[in-house]
DNA sequence: TTTCACAATGTTTTT
DNA sequence: CATTGTGAAA
């Protein structure tokens, strides 16, 4: 207690009653967060399991479970603490016969709520051009997100959605789910909730277990996710004992149906709420909050909060903007610097490049493979995701549930046996017919010879491989099962066979999932934990440089961040401005004040006069943005328009923040643009002198002398 | 049923 | 571009 500030130590002994505490980046959030939690135990004013401490992403989860542990100097066990995917799934467990399932119910991984959901959708001959099935999948998670159960989708909302089909698809789709003994994501809030509601003798229980109910990163609640707490907050006597720590400033998922909405209303929510605001910042320098705080100001709808710099020796370097001439540049840049940063001792894990999107990464990663620094791409392609490890976790379904028929169908093809779409109607016929799991028509058809070829041939011995599997779970454990599974099945030597260049490391990939294993105690266990802990702690902890989007970078800190692509059309992206409009300008600038806010020292920005997307080059703008930060805060160092070839040069400037080089660039298109007319003649840095044989607004087409006809932003040419 | 060739067609963010 | 889906031939 002794070291924190009065704001954290208010946010801690306001131990009862409903309390906000609006927590800005770098404020000391989870510190505040577990002491309090350590609080409320060495007080006595509860039990570690009466205290409900829900996060956002498994990570926090997991740090938070450690940060406890330290307070309370033993390991934190039994505890009601997770994410509230986690925390409902263990209750649906408990209660799910409520809700038509089984204590045994699996949980579905993406591919296999889409694969449901195209059977599903298969009667309504759906244009599938128009309403995809992602698509309406999307659709169906934000009807849950917000709790829509099927019966409660209004007509105006369906019509909106495949030619008005889309509420009778998702209770066809509920109803299969039923069958199947299986959820998805969201209904494990959105059954929970409904139980809660429905029954008020397990509500009570709740009640009376959770005396206190942590709740991380507010503002990025959903509706159902604010439904189940407020359920589980409002006792009927006496106040609710809820602390929600969030920033109203870092709210940046609303696309996946997160509503601030949640975080500003809470007074409203809970009328004796009290709210305290943690401003101190202890993160970053005073130009790197500055930069942030200016930016942020910018955003209309806030709680308002201002960052102030918690040491008083944190000066610090102003924040750089590099304008370079085409992507590749930036990512030589980029890596440039963090070689030199290496080179004067700094560590790489304390330097992360944080992109917008996706694809953003690759430009990156090939630059930085070929100059031989080690890197890391946080949250890509994740282990779970790979397709040799869902399958293996499919064989492992079967084994554990023999009617899981989403996963059966997933491997029953693989590796090939010769059953395709024709064969595995003929499963379901029968399966269907005798009121049996596909495993079980299986058996059936098998039985009844009424299979032949290889097919039959194939699928017997499938069948052989399970049984046999499943004598030796019994006598040996799981993990010698599964491995006798996989290779009996034939699925290793599926890959031994592949010629692939990825076939090894698919092989090397099974062998850590059946590591993996030995950590669990059962079977079950561990697939309950991999459906909900999407995430896998890969061995080797050296020292790599963190490549990210901004969205996977919350909540962590570096000593050096480098923001490449500040460019209008990738940041703010051009689907946000679309599909949101202001409230999506305002997200991203959200977006873009974490981005700034997690750099500790420096914070280097990039923009790039044209991008690679897909196959061609497109001009770019600098980002809208660059022209919120605060002069005072930040340091630009564009040249020629920001499209110099000199890039290099100016290199050694950035990090002793040098010669400020005079900003030239308001809106460049603008600017250059009247003077151009069709045939006139013109020259362009890096393509020579050319012709212009065509011009709109804002772009011109120049055939030019040397490299032929290209494309280009007026303001990059100039007249001769 | 599988395999191959070719076209099309999108690409944010994730529990 | 890189993956995914579609259609035709083996």
């Amino acid at each position: 207690m002794a070291r924190l500030n009065p704001e954290q130590r208010a946010a801690i002994e306001t131990t009862d009653g409903p309390l906000l505490v609006l927590a800005g980046a770098g404020t000391g959030k989870t510190r505040v967060l577990t002491t309090r939690f350590a609080h409320i135990l060495l007080t006595g004013r509860a039990k570690p399991w009466q205290i409900l401490t829900v996060t956002f992403t498994n990570k926090a989860a997991r740090e938070m479970r450690e940060r406890i542990s330290l307070l309370l100097g033993s390991p934190a066990e039994g505890l009601w603490l997770g994410t509230f995917h986690a925390l409902c799934a263990r209750m649906l467990r408990r209660h799910a016969e409520y809700v038509g399932l089984t204590q045994s119910f699996t949980i579905l991984d993406t591919d296999d709520q889409l694969r449901l959901l195209k059977q599903v959708m298969a009667p309504w001959q759906i244009d599938i051009k128009r309403w995809s099935a992602p698509g309406l999948l999307g659709v169906i998670q934000r009807w849950k997100d917000r709790g829509l159960t099927p019966e409660r989708i209004t007509p105006t909302e369906d019509s909106d959605f495949a030619n008005g089909h889309a509420r009778a698809i998702y209770t066809a789709y509920q109803a299969r789910l039923k069958q199947l003994n299986a959820c998805d994501f969201g209904d494990l809030m959105l059954h929970v909730t409904e139980i809660l509601r429905t029954r008020p003798d397990v509500l009570a229980q709740y009640h009376r277990l959770f005396r206190y109910i942590l709740v991380d990163e507010y503002q990025d609640t959903n509706t159902i996710q604010y439904l189940w707490l407020r359920l589980l907050a409002k006792h009927p006597e006496g106040p609710a004992n809820i602390c929600c720590v969030g920033d109203d400033d870092q709210s940046i998922y609303s696309w996946r149906g997160a509503e601030v909405e949640n975080i500003l209303r809470f007074e409203k929510d809970f009328p004796s709420a009290k709210v305290v605001r943690l401003e101190r910042n202890y993160r970053s320098t005073r130009h790197i909050l500055g930069a942030a705080a200016g930016l942020i100001a910018h955003n209309s709808e806030r709680l308002g909060k201002t960052l102030r710099p918690g040491r008083e020796d944190a000066e610090g370097k102003k924040v750089s903007i590099l304008g370079v001439w085409d992507s590749d540049t930036e990512a030589r840049m980029v890596c440039e610097q963090a070689e030199k940063l290496r080179a004067q001792g700094h560590a790489l894990k304390e330097i992360a490049i944080l992109v917008r999107a996706g694809f953003q990464t690759r430009a990156f990663e090939e630059r930085l493979m070929q100059t031989g620094l080690p890197y890391r791409i946080v949250g890509g392609l994740r282990f779970y995701e790979r397709a040799e490890i869902r399958d293996a976790l499919a064989y492992m379904r079967v084994l554990s549930q023999p009617a899981d028929d989403l996963a059966f169908e997933r491997i029953i093809n693989v590796p090939k046996r010769g059953v395709g779409p024709a064969g595995l109607q003929k499963l379901h016929a029968a399966a269907r017919a005798n009121n049996l799991p596909l495993t079980g028509g299986t058996k059936k058809l098998l039985e009844d010879k009424a299979l032949k070829g290889k097919s039959a041939a194939h699928l017997r011995q499938l069948m052989e491989a399970f049984a046999s599997t499943r004598d030796i779970l019994a006598r040996e454990g799981h993990v010698v099962a599964v491995e006798h599974l996989l290779e009996e099945s034939g699925y290793l030597d599926m890959w031994r066979q592949d010629r692939s260049p990825d076939a090894p490391g698919r092989l090397e990939n099974l062998k850590e999932l059946t590591r993996a294993l030995a950590d669990f105690g059962t079977l079950g266990e561990f697939l309950e934990h991999v459906a909900l802990v999407m995430d896998h702690d890969e061995n080797g902890q050296d020292d790599y440089l963190s490549i990210m989007t901004l969205h996977g970078a919350k909540g962590l800190e570096f000593d050096t961040v480098f923001l490449p692509g500040w460019e209008e059309g990738v940041f703010p992206s051009q689907r946000t401005l679309d599909e949101g409009g202001l409230k999506g300008l305002e997200e991203e600038r959200r977006l873009a004040y974490v981005g700034i806010t997690r750099a500790r020292q420096e914070a280097i920005i990039f923009h790039a006069g044209r991008r690679r997307i897909y196959a061609n080059w497109q001009p770019s703008m600098p980002s809208r943005f660059l022209d919120e930060l605060p002069d005072e805060h930040v340091i630009r160092h564009d040249e020629g328009g920001g499209f110099s070839q000199q890039g290099l040069n100016l290199s050694e400037s950035v990090f002793d923040n040098g010669p400020i080089i005079a900003r030239r660039r308001k809106d460049p298109m603008l600017e250059a643009a009247p003077a151009l007319q069709l045939g006139d003649h013109v020259r362009h840095p890096r393509f020579g002198e050319g012709i212009i044989i065509s011009a709109d607004r804002h772009h011109v087409e120049v055939s030019f002398e040397s490299v032929g006809t290209k494309r280009l932003l007026s303001s990059f040419i100039e007249k001769i």
